[in-house]
DNA sequence: CGTAGGTTTGATGCATGCAAGAAGTCATTC
DNA sequence: GAATGACTTCTTGCATGCATCAAACCTACG
């Protein structure tokens, strides 16, 4: 992964802008470029070997999706995030995952159903094995199935703005997701998934509000104990 | 409205990118640009007297705001909105507002409560008088006021985005909203507040969800009998 | 008359040069 | 020694030129 390609000169190395960006973007939310990390603009070209152009734009781009802070005249930085925006976004995520499951259970029988209690199983299994990681990534899947699932495009970009600022804090999450919260979450998907088999749009939001809810004050506990992610990178 | 300032040659006619990026935003909009119209970034750029980068610039912008569309080497255009989207965009209000009327109701005893009673007052006085123009401008500002009460920067920024998008529509929707619904609507707010006063989330974000649906419906219907702004501009 | 192919046009994508501004540095002065 | 001031440096902001590509057009041929 994350493996630079090395053209020979005068052929671009990336196919286009959108390549940079999201290359970018992964630095960023990897961690590669920790929060408060500057970005000039010349040097990211010379990384990408391409002009100063594009990789503004992509810079542009990544500010707009609140993951840098361009300051005129001086430079791009990584965001540091606030523990308060912390607490918005998951505000917002109850929300937007309350909205998106009822939108589910409004649609009745479909696929997604079937993706989700296989997606349970294999939680289980993990749960079982202890294997945090893929277990983490079964998590991601469950919520974006059901985001997806809403079948509301507009849901899934916010959505998807939303949890690009919320990676961030990726580290602090998923360690604090793994000690005890593994068992009762999957109780919490699976009473998703009884609403949504009953095709019961408001149980299938309060069940799902019910959920982010509780991982995000687990996760706020954690963020607590275990100090945010990068806070104070700079001077 | 719409003057051209012209200012002497040599000197920016825009302070910054900023403002040619609010120039633009105002321009489509209004419907100044209508959807579907071109904007190619030469033609732009002689209007405001700089060049096409800052105009790229704030073009890519628009584009990340869901107002125009970047065709690839072919060019840019005002979006053309869909149906399904402006219902996608309704929900997506509906659930956001609720949000907002819940977390204000949290807070308590705050200063939004008088800005919203007065706000019912003047509608009601508007109303009396069949002054649409201001009774639509009072609709606005009670929502604004409610979700800028939430205090939660970021459930405001995704709001903005959102009604950014929902604000092609606004013929259609004030309109709409003139005839049989301004009094229904007036007692919704006024449920609203009922409930922020009694410091109630939940009887707040029910209220407020409620509201946001009805006044949807409505601008559904209307949607459908005069047609969608600006349906079918280019061949 | 319709279609295929080449050409022209017009727009963007990117590279680069220059100017302007902000922040830190260093020397000077009180 | 501390504060003030100019200066140096690093960065972005913008203008402009060239290459590239998509689409329309026009021509030639079946």
């Amino acid at each position: 992964m994350q493996e630079v390609i090395q053209l020979r000169k005068g052929v671009p190395a990336s196919a286009n802008q959108a390549s940079i960006l999201d290359k970018l973007r992964k630095l960023v939310l990897s961690g590669e470029y920790p929060p408060g990390a500057p970005l000039p603009e010349l040097f990211l070209a010379d990384q990408f070997e391409v002009s100063r152009t594009p990789v503004r734009e992509a810079l542009k781009q990544l500010e707009n999706e609140g993951l840098v802070e361009i300051r005129p005249k001086v430079g791009t930085f990584v965001r540091i995030p606030t523990r308060r925006e912390i607490v918005e976004l998951f505000q917002l995520k109850e929300s937007l995952e309350g909205l998106a499951a009822s939108l589910l259970a409004r649609r009745g029988t479909v696929p997604e159903l079937d993706i989700l209690k296989r997606n349970i199983e294999e939680s289980e299994r993990a749960e079982r094995r202890a294997d945090a990681a893929t277990y983490a990534e079964l998590v991601h899947e469950f919520h974006w199935t059901i985001v997806k699932g809403s079948d509301n495009s507009k849901l899934a970009e916010h959505y998807g703005r939303l949890m690009n600022q919320l990676a961030y804090h990726r580290i602090v999450l998923e360690t604090v997701e793994r000690p005890a919260r593994m068992r009762a979450s999957i109780r919490e998907h699976q009473s998703v998934v009884d609403a949504l088999m009953e095709k019961d749009p408001v149980g299938a939001e309060l069940a799902m509000r019910g959920h982010v809810s509780a991982s995000s004050l687990a996760a706020a506990r954690g963020a607590d104990t275990g100090n945010a992610a990068g806070e104070k990178t700079q001077a």
